[in-house]
DNA sequence: AAGGTGACCAACCGCCAGCGT
DNA sequence: AACGCTGGCGGTTGGTCACCT
């Protein structure tokens, strides 16, 4: 069986008995050798087939550590760099609607690897859950990405927006969450940004412009999250977020009377902030600025 | 300056599904 | 139908680096 054979072992059985191959194995980090002849041999032949592929290309790996190595680093379409803002709030949105399905995510951020999205949401994510004493999946936590981290997300990429300025439009107020982004479909049941909110003056607009790695939308680390979290208690406590049982919204959110519509509507459920439209178009404003 | 600590990320591991034989 | 191979996925680990004391 696949899982009861060590990985090493079913790899030597398959390659051509050579005896070779089952001592001289290597694991860890790749060389630039290695790295060079993985690279030529897929260009020149294709991806597929790794383990004959490892062997052809007279690299000394597992198939699969060929096929990671080039579909997290070596293929051309890999995205460097820092996650930047747009793509926070694009992940915060996906793992809301899709889970740990990090591939199925990383589908629509462009360059991303699904090893990058999962690092980043484990490294990210998961530590400002354990530091307001949550689990990641509560409600708690999740109110708070959605009340606080998100607007909190949408502020920044807006101020990082060098004509974010914009005049006569609702959502360019600079308060953060009466400002913010109408991501829900609307009462005539029309994706917001199939229309109107995909103009210049839109809230897209401002979001994906026309951003990238260079541009100060940059991710800084953690601060993002934990300035969310920041905002609504000073220590990171979770008694901070949630009290009698109810979490306590923003107060910006509750005196503009945002919280029962617009795009934080929806239920408890944190499902369908965004239509699918609403990620196509936010995936191909990403790959745009790709 | 040196040691400790935490964050980040590349890579590995185990499991599973699909496909061909 | 059973088996083996391959690729894909999510979880985990270990190395490196930056920051702090």
């Amino acid at each position: 069986m696949d899982h009861i054979i060590p990985q090493v072992e079913k790899y030597d059985l398959s390659a051509a008995n050579n005896e070779e191959d089952q001592v001289d194995l290597r694991k860890g980090p790749w060389t630039v050798e290695e790295d060079s002849l993985l690279f030529n041999y897929v260009s020149l032949h294709g991806e597929g087939r790794w383990n004959s592929l490892a062997r052809h290309a007279g690299l000394k790996r597992t198939g699969k550590s060929c096929r990671l190595r080039w579909l997290n680093y070596l293929r051309p379409s890999v995205r460097r760099g820092n996650i930047t803002l747009q793509e926070q709030l694009l992940i915060l949105e996906l793992h809301s609607r899709y889970g740990n399905r990090w591939s199925k995510i990383a589908q629509y951020l462009p360059g991303r690897t699904d090893n990058e999205i999962k690092n980043y949401w484990r490294t990210r994510v998961q530590k400002q859950a354990k530091q307001l004493k949550c689990d990641v999946n509560s409600k708690q936590f999740q109110d708070a990405m959605r009340y606080v981290w998100i607007p909190r997300l949408v502020e920044r990429i807006q101020a990082t927006r060098p004509d974010s300025s914009h005049s006569g439009q609702p959502n360019t107020k600079t308060n953060p969450v009466s400002s913010n982004i109408c991501l829900e479909n609307d009462a005539s049941g029309v994706a917001p940004w199939g229309s109107d909110l995909v103009g210049p003056n839109s809230f897209m607009s401002d979001v994906s412009g026309t951003s990238s790695d260079t541009s100060d939308a940059q991710v800084s680390s953690v601060s993002d999250i934990t300035d969310c979290c920041n905002l609504v208690g000073g220590n990171g406590s979770v008694e901070n977020l949630s009290m009698n049982g109810t979490f306590q919204y923003g107060s910006d959110i509750q005196a503009n009377g945002q919280s029962d519509h617009g795009w934080l509507s929806g239920g408890d459920s944190l499902e369908n902030w965004w239509s699918e439209e609403d990620l196509r178009f936010f995936q191909q404003q990403l790959s745009d600025e790709f």
